[in-house]
DNA sequence: CGTATAATTGAGCAGCGTCAAGGGTTGTGG
DNA sequence: CCACAACCCTTGACGCTGCTCAATTATACG
């Protein structure tokens, strides 16, 4: 069931010989991640030997790799690179649900659903871990460790989706704008990937618009009235926040 | 701990001498809600013989019986009346997350958690049945369909909160507003509480308004013009759809 | 009967969208 | 190496959607 568009990349087929999840060795999100709970030596006794055996596979900045609805078996997690969730409606409009960083399982929910209920596409050039859901799901379900880790995930999904509700329908522009840097910010700090308040930045303004519900073109007004009043800098895919404590009460809808 | 501020209403202090769940024999909920499986008889050998002692707990409308963050180590299940998830920010701007019927599941997520993230309020004088989080925590892990069932639950909150964020960034008043009742209308449908297209609505404008991101003065001129084009009838907390494909159509957003 | 809650309607305005044009950057193929 | 396309950001002019403020009426409740 090759229903997930990402393109695998085995093992056997790499110039290195070694098993799959050799790179998980040095891969920084791999305390974090829930890969990293996947991938530990098992627990004896609580788990027969349940072998899961990880696949990379890759995806192109801008490739939409899933299409809601669409059933898999597959569960992924993100290895390198940022990737999104969204709906569409008929008549094109998009939603961007939330943004994917290194270490994130892509979709709480497909461990045990068919299909995850929206779309996945690449920002910059990924890399994911491949998972079989099957084999995923006799682990949560065997292993307390890792039930209680996928629970967590659930509550922080749900948690994130009802803080977005919020701010979708009661802050204004330049209060969203202000709180997806900020929530992104908060996030890559706790992977360790923020120094001096400077982090890598992907995002487009046509991505900061439909994760906020305005147009390309008022998102590149606030921010650059937020550039002229100090607020943040933005260029070449990275940001840099001069004013963390005013962002924040921005975010919060001061 | 009482945290959650609902009246208890003990069996033994009702006039009625019978056991605490007496009610849920007749209860219209029962088949479909998550209480019918908490109480239905444990399956022997799967479950040691575990009794989960609901309690019936009351609210009079618009109280509000419990506030974001607060601890608490209660499941609850709607039994009769209407209530609302809720976040506010401190300057008072209100989002309302979801309405909660009769046979809805209370917090999915505060059988794990210690608190539920937002806070509720009772939109009608309602009924509850309280279990304690241990036990039905307990029989979570230990029934396959108790763990399905809730499982399944936690992927519908999810779906409908994404689906939620759609609306809320992609749709215009029209459309949310709705959105908001064809998606009341289907909830209760499966219920089997939609006679002839006329169901109980008792929605204020002003939660209209907080659950779709607009203000009521906006929220009363949309559905005038809704009642103007023969979409739908509003009296008296009941509601009657009379386009019910035109209604759904704008709900999509065509 | 006084008070609180609701719904409606009007007038005026602001936030954000639409349309359009210009310039910068990146990537690709000849 | 250049030409061209595709993408991205910015800025201006203008207008609509939805908000604010305010007044009026209706209904419910103690």
């Amino acid at each position: 069931m090759p229903s997930v568009g990402l393109a695998v990349r085995r093992a056997s087929e790499a110039d290195d010989p070694l098993p799959d999840n050799t790179q998980c060795a040095t891969c920084p999100v791999r305390q974090t991640g829930f890969c990293g709970l996947l991938l530990r030596e098992h627990v004896p006794g609580v788990d027969a030997g349940l072998s899961i055996a990880g696949e990379f596979e890759t995806a192109h900045s801008r490739e939409i790799f899933y299409h809601a609805e669409q059933p898999t078996a597959d569960v992924h997690v993100m290895c390198e690179g940022w990737a999104f969730r969204f709906l569409r409606l008929r008549d094109g409009r998009r939603q961007i649900l939330s943004f994917l960083i290194p270490g994130d399982l892509v979709s709480t929910s497909s461990i045990f659903a068919d299909s995850m209920g929206y779309s996945l596409q690449a920002l910059t050039d990924i890399r994911a871990c491949r998972f079989k859901r099957t084999d995923v799901r006799a682990r949560v379900l065997n292993d307390r460790t890792v039930f209680y880790d996928w629970v967590a995930r659930c509550i922080t999904t749900l948690r994130d989706a009802t803080q977005s509700m919020m701010a979708l329908g009661r802050l204004n522009a330049d209060e969203r704008i202000a709180r997806l840097i900020f929530t992104l910010r908060d996030r890559l700090h706790q992977r360790g990937l923020v120094n001096n308040e400077t982090f890598e930045f992907p995002l487009r303004q046509t991505h900061i618009a439909d994760a906020t519900g305005l147009t390309t073109v008022h998102v590149s007004r606030v921010m650059g009235a937020m550039r002229k009043e100090g607020l943040l800098e933005v260029e070449a895919g990275i940001v840099r926040i001069l004013d963390l404590p005013r962002l924040r009460r921005l975010a919060e809808g001061f």
